[in-house]
DNA sequence: ATCCGGATCGCCT
DNA sequence: GGCGATCCGGATG
C-alpha cells in the first residue's frame, strides 16, 4: 500500500466515510489502480434541471498518467486534457468519436494526469429520465453498460468537466463495498497501446457490465 | 493546410 | 464481426 493510501485509510475522513457519503479528495489522491478497484460499488449521481439520475459502478478502468501509453496525459497539458491534470476528486469529461462523452474521476496529486474511467453502472434512481435520454435502449441494462451510454443516460456532459465530485452536479458516493471475491480484472477495452495491461476492474457476474469483444483474460484479484 | 486515429455506439450481416 | 457516423487534437508538411 502506498503512503497516500495509508494516509487515507488512517485519516478521520476515511473513518467518516460511510455508505452514502461523498468521497473527499483524499480518497482520490492515491494509487490509481487502488482507486479504480475501490470505486466498484460506489454510486455515481448526476443532477440536471430535469432531475437526478444515479447508478452503482460495476466496471472501471485505470489510466495511470504520462507513462501509460493509453492515457491522454501522454499529450501533456493541452486544452483537451486540462481537467485530467486538475486536482484529485474532480471530473475529467471528454468527447470521443465526435459524439459521446466519457466520464473520469481524476486521481493522484494535481498535475500528474491520471484518472479512473467509469465504464458501466447499474441504474439505481431516475430510470424514467434515463429511458427518455436513451429511447433506443430495449432493456434497462442497455441504458448504462458502456462509458458513452452511461454519460448520456445520467446526463453527464462536458461542461461538468473540472467540477469537484463531492457536490452537484456530479457526486460520487460510497456504496456497498464489493469484496475481493466478487472482483475481476482484465485488459482495458478499445485501446491499441498498452492493450495487455490488466487495468480494468469488474463486478463478477454483474448483468450491467459493458459488452466485451470476445473473451478476455480475466483474473481474480 | 491537411491528414489521421480515437478510452464508442448502433445497425447491419 | 464489420462498418459508418461525426469531430477534434495532435502530428506532419
Amino acid at each position: 500500500m502506498t503512503g497516500n493510501a495509508a494516509r487515507w485509510e488512517n485519516s478521520s475522513a476515511a473513518r467518516r466515510s460511510r455508505r452514502g457519503r461523498p468521497y473527499p479528495p483524499a480518497f482520490y489522491e492515491r494509487d490509481t489502480e487502488l482507486v479504480a478497484r475501490e470505486l466498484l460499488g460506489a454510486v455515481l449521481e448526476c443532477h440536471t434541471g430535469d432531475g437526478v439520475a444515479s447508478g452503482r459502478i460495476v466496471e472501471t478502468e485505470a489510466y495511470l498518467g504520462p507513462h501509460d501509453p493509453a492515457c491522454h496525459a501522454v499529450a501533456g497539458v493541452t486544452e483537451r486534457t486540462r481537467h485530467l491534470h486538475g486536482p484529485p476528486g474532480t471530473a475529467y469529461v471528454y468527447r470521443i468519436y465526435g459524439m459521446y462523452w466519457c466520464f473520469n474521476a481524476v486521481t493522484q496529486p494535481e498535475g500528474i494526469g491520471a484518472a479512473v474511467l467509469v465504464r458501466a453502472v447499474e441504474p439505481l434512481a431516475g430510470l424514467d429520465l434515463m429511458r427518455a435520454r436513451r429511447p433506443r435502449a430495449m432493456r434497462d441494462r442497455d441504458l448504462t453498460n458502456g462509458p458513452g451510454k452511461l454519460c448520456t443516460a445520467l446526463g453527464i456532459t462536458g461542461d461538468m468537466s473540472g467540477a469537484l465530485l463531492d457536490s452537484p452536479p456530479v457526486v460520487l458516493r460510497r456504496g456497498d463495498d464489493v469484496p475481493d471475491v466478487d472482483v475481476r480484472r482484465s485488459p482495458r477495452i478499445g485501446i491499441t497501446r498498452a492493450a495487455d495491461w490488466p487495468l480494468r476492474w469488474l463486478v463478477a457476474g454483474s448483468e450491467y457490465v459493458s459488452k466485451t469483444p470476445g473473451q478476455f483474460r480475466v483474473q481474480t484479484v
